[in-house]
DNA sequence: ACATACATGTAATGCGTTACATGATTAC
DNA sequence: GTAATCATGTAACGCATTACATGTATGT
């Protein structure tokens, strides 16, 4: 389960509230794993019934707040879990699935997809290398507690291990931003073949410019 | 609801069983979607009932073999759901999750998992070059098909869009891989340092090499 | 005879999303 | 006073996985 996992290791950093969790997987954490609040409370209740967990009750007049630490019990599974090997699972993705049906839309509308990708991933860029540049320059708060309760000989590898995973989530939206760049080249070359009136072998050409077998497959049929 | 959009999408290239559709999926079409047949087979149903698609009974012997085509109410629904903005949600990615949390564990489970990473993301590019190989030599059976019913003059555009996509998949896919082979040479310099008992400057600056920003933030602590 | 591929389902369980629900504190 | 933020939950529904369940046709 990798809710729990994700949760676990936040809370390893430094203990917090269910409030605190769900604001860190939308804002910074949420580069690898996200969950609503729905999702989050309940986990950690059942987390805390199995003793992998504890909630020390801070009140504050009416208002309670449970901060959760991680208990050896937890720190275990934590450790048992990261070094299981993941299970890759299929492809599911929707924005790939569309585009593998653009055939049937018109370009404008194909346009409007790649454009949407091109932006939502370049967004993400923006922010991760800018979660980069706190971490390189130790700004980060969470970072900075976590290196706290650490033996400092392990600082290294703390962060060496975090700047990894957190270009690992930028070299794949870069990938994405590419290929998204790539459609619309492609969407921009069909348009021009739409609108002169050529024949289908130099439009194919046209289209898959720097692919010449796509051009032949195509002028095949 | 995108598996029915990867149905749909491949019935309206040929009409065929649900056997036939979970195996294109576990096999070639996988790439972008994938299903069990636990899911196709309901999934057929309703999407009959509601008139989307209708299947004509084939009998070989006392086997039956339903054989779904496309209606005209299923191939509106087709366009509409592939021209509607991809919902872009949060990330969710164990084993980017659990690259996240590598300092937790021995440099021999990071090498691990970061190696399986590498090995199946090198069989997926190796599977999909060898689709987009079939698709440019005109190979590709159901790409075949698919030629037959259209108009000719939308031959480019399919071919050109079903390049895209796999294309897309092998990008990111090779993005995975560069990121696991950066991984692996972060535990092949955070190897080296924990083997010389040097000092946590001098380890840092190893470990991220080519990062000297990194090496910095490292030493602060 | 036996294995493999063909062929179609249901059921239980778990994970994820959206909506519903409530109330306290703090800053303006 | 009122809006934003803090704070914690539950419920309904839908999607996905795994296991259960059954039987036929074909090739060796």
């Amino acid at each position: 389960m990798s809710l729990r996992g994700a949760l676990l290791g936040l809370l390893s950093a430094e203990p917090m509230s269910g409030y605190d969790l769900n604001r860190i997987l939308d804002e910074t954490f949420g580069y690898v794993w996200t969950a609503p609040h729905s999702q989050i409370y309940p986990a950690l209740r059942q987390m805390e019934r199995e003793g992998l967990i504890q909630a020390d009750v801070q009140r504050t007049g009416e208002r309670e707040r449970r901060v959760y630490r991680v208990l050896d019990a937890g720190f275990d599974y934590l450790r048992k879990w990261a070094a299981e090997p993941v299970v890759y699972s299929g492809e599911r993705d929707s924005a790939h699935l569309k585009a593998s049906m653009m055939h049937l839309l018109s370009l404008d509308e194909c346009e409007a997809l790649f454009r949407a990708h091109l932006s939502y991933f370049r967004q993400r860029v923006v922010i991760w290398e800018t979660r980069i540049e706190a971490i390189e320059s130790g700004r980060s708060t969470i970072l900075r507690a976590r290196l706290k309760t650490m033996d400092p000989k392990d600082h290294t590898k703390l962060i060496a291990f975090k700047l990894c995973s957190y270009e690992g989530s930028v070299m794949r939206a870069k990938a994405e931003i590419e290929w998204a760049e790539r459609g619309l080249s492609t969407v921009a070359s069909l348009r021009s073949t739409e609108a002169s009136t050529e024949l289908d072998i130099a439009g194919s050409r046209a289209a898959r410019a720097g692919r010449p077998r796509a051009a032949t497959a195509a002028s095949k049929h």
